[in-house]
DNA sequence: CATGAATGAGTGTTCATTCAT
DNA sequence: GATGAATGAACACTCATTCAT
């Protein structure tokens, strides 16, 4: 009930107005949160640096957040509920046809994206301080990706297209090149490139190589 | 003979035994740094700590290293100079008893090693501060193992056991399910364990299935 | 009008209030801070004792000020500013009368405050650290001075009343007692105390002597 | 007796040679230790400086002296103790000679020694916080120089050379513009270097003119 | 609500002093 | 005696957090 009646008895009227303006603020405010924890770490980004980034005082991040480490956290959470969505479609098709298309969203969708290094830096980096964070990302992102992995590779057996496979118990061997991918950008970012189209390209050929029955 | 006569006349006594003592407290402080930044990363480390750790003043460190980050630098250097030496023994054999042997070292010594874990941990999280330490660890241990790994491909290729395979270009692809599993490890520790025994053997069997010539 | 409006279309008031207060904090700190400079040089002034002086915790005066040495040059510079523009003001009347004035203010408001030899043993004490402050005390201090001490001159030599001296090219002789003082202040302090009234009686006497033409 | 006794029951002898040795040590840890505090001043001296610059241990300069503040006590009255020895030299002949003689003197031996000028800065900067070394320096020094003085002066007013003069009391007036020479070596060192030739010639023209009988 | 000045606990680093060799 | 490695108290400076305006 607080915060409900004004000191002035007249009930108080949220304002969709100003309602969305502080929705609009605390966005503007993850943002920068991101931003400045993805580039120096959690105890090495400076709250000052958030607000500026964020175009507010310092003071006003505390009437969104109550420190630090809260920031930290919605600011990570909001990261994963946007992310790969796209990923969750289903798929119709010829199991190697499904298996070119999760490939192709695994590279597109992800792996080439900075947002999601950036990511990834930031839970291995701070995920021993924040375990429930990764957790969160591996509820929502991994056990996801898996099954659909593994309905892939199901239906492909089941289909007769795919031998069996230990795959199946262990989707992660699939999508194993696309966590090196992203590991490797971030280890060696400009320096030592990979080229992302031909290394997809050679990911399915080495999947569907050990995947596919022979075709003799 | 440069420094044993001092200016003075006086014989300048390095003693072994003190020289021996001060190689000593430099691994002492060098293994308690790796510990503390494991554990807390470069910036929510605390100099303190080390020296705690160490046994040592706060003072002593200093002795040793001019500030924090050369304290850092020498912690990673020096666990990169130890590590894989192992993996570049030479591999002699039919070129799938190759692949199981790497295999079998990168789980059992790189994989399963709790330090390797966290000197990856580091290296990602610390990278973009410290680029000099990933390329340091991409010449010497990367680079090293790619080259490893392309070797029993080409040979396996040769004898007529491995057909051609897009992973000569991208070795990566072989290694890629240990680095997944390194991930894995930093990330989800104790959570989601990975039954490493099934998990290097489902890689395995997954790598001959996508590498043998089909054996009608 | 720049800064009146900001980004976010919020008026931004710089609050004359706060302003003013702002202000306020730093002539406070700039005290203090002579204080304690002056009681124990550059090196042994502790920022904390600067910040219980003024009244602040310590962090605020690197609100104002970026580290200590731009405190001491601000405290220096702030000294240089206040003083001596009495001594300015120009002078009327016969060349002796002129010398007596002159003599009168440079004890008066410069050998006999406090301040100012508290001022002189800091320039000389921390001069060799930094030059540059010194030479804005030689600009707006010194060179001034001695302009005002040559133009008495040639007004007297011009009159008739003084003759020829080497004193114009080196008003320093006639300026030379009152630094004595100083540094006799600065040295002895209260224990060989000099009797400044007959001090600066004896000197203008002296000066006269050597000034005044024979009167036979 | 301490000491005299060794451990083995012989007579100790302090053996001349090491007797030696040992005041020669002590006399470069002395020399060593005036340029760093003349460099820097008390506080920011480093021990370490001193120990180099002697070239000796750090710990060796505690076989000397008790601690940091002993060894600058020492170091400022070995200087007094060599100094001004020169000045004490009686004078003969008309006072005008005597007087040349002694600014030659002051001049010559005093005003352009750079370590007189060092030692000056020192005691003013560091004379607060040591009032015995100042008082030290006014006994051996001030006092004897303005003795000579007024032996000059009075000798002259008694030969009717000169005639009576407000300076027989305050003999610091002539000195002043050496004094005023070596304040301005200590703060405008190489950029407004003073003409010391010309300014002594000045100086004792000036002094003159003041000092003798109109020679009507 | 928003601001940004103020706070003060906490950190890296220095350096006088000690002491085992 | 002489050394220089070790110590730890002390200090400059930072930055998350608070709060008067």
């Amino acid at each position: 009930m607080k915060g409900l009646i004004s000191r002035r008895g007249k009930v108080s009227k949220p304002s969709p107005r100003r309602q969305e303006q502080k929705l609009h603020r605390q966005a503007e405010i993850l943002n920068a949160g991101f931003e400045v924890f993805a580039a120096h770490g959690y105890e090495a980004a400076r709250i000052d640096d958030v607000a500026r980034q964020a175009g507010v005082a310092k003071g006003t991040i505390y009437l969104y957040f109550r420190d630090k480490e809260q920031l930290f956290r919605a600011v990570v959470r909001s990261l994963v509920q946007k992310r790969f969505d796209a990923i969750a479609g289903d798929f119709e098709g010829k199991a190697g046809e499904l298996l070119r298309e999760l490939l192709s969203r695994m590279y597109g969708q992800i792996v080439r994206s900075d947002k999601v290094c950036a990511i990834v830096r930031l839970l291995i980096a701070e995920g021993g301080r924040f375990p429930q964070l990764t957790e969160i990302y591996h509820r929502e992102i991994i056990a996801p990706g898996m099954k659909a992995i593994r309905h892939v590779l199901t239906q492909g057996i089941a289909s007769g297209e795919f031998h069996k496979t230990a795959a199946v118990e262990f989707p992660q061997l699939l999508a194993a090149p696309g966590v090196l991918a992203i590991v490797w950008k971030v280890l060696h970012g400009q320096r030592h490139r990979l080229d992302l189209d031909a290394y997809s390209q050679a990911h399915l050929e080495f999947l569907l190589d050990s995947l596919r029955k022979q075709t003799v």
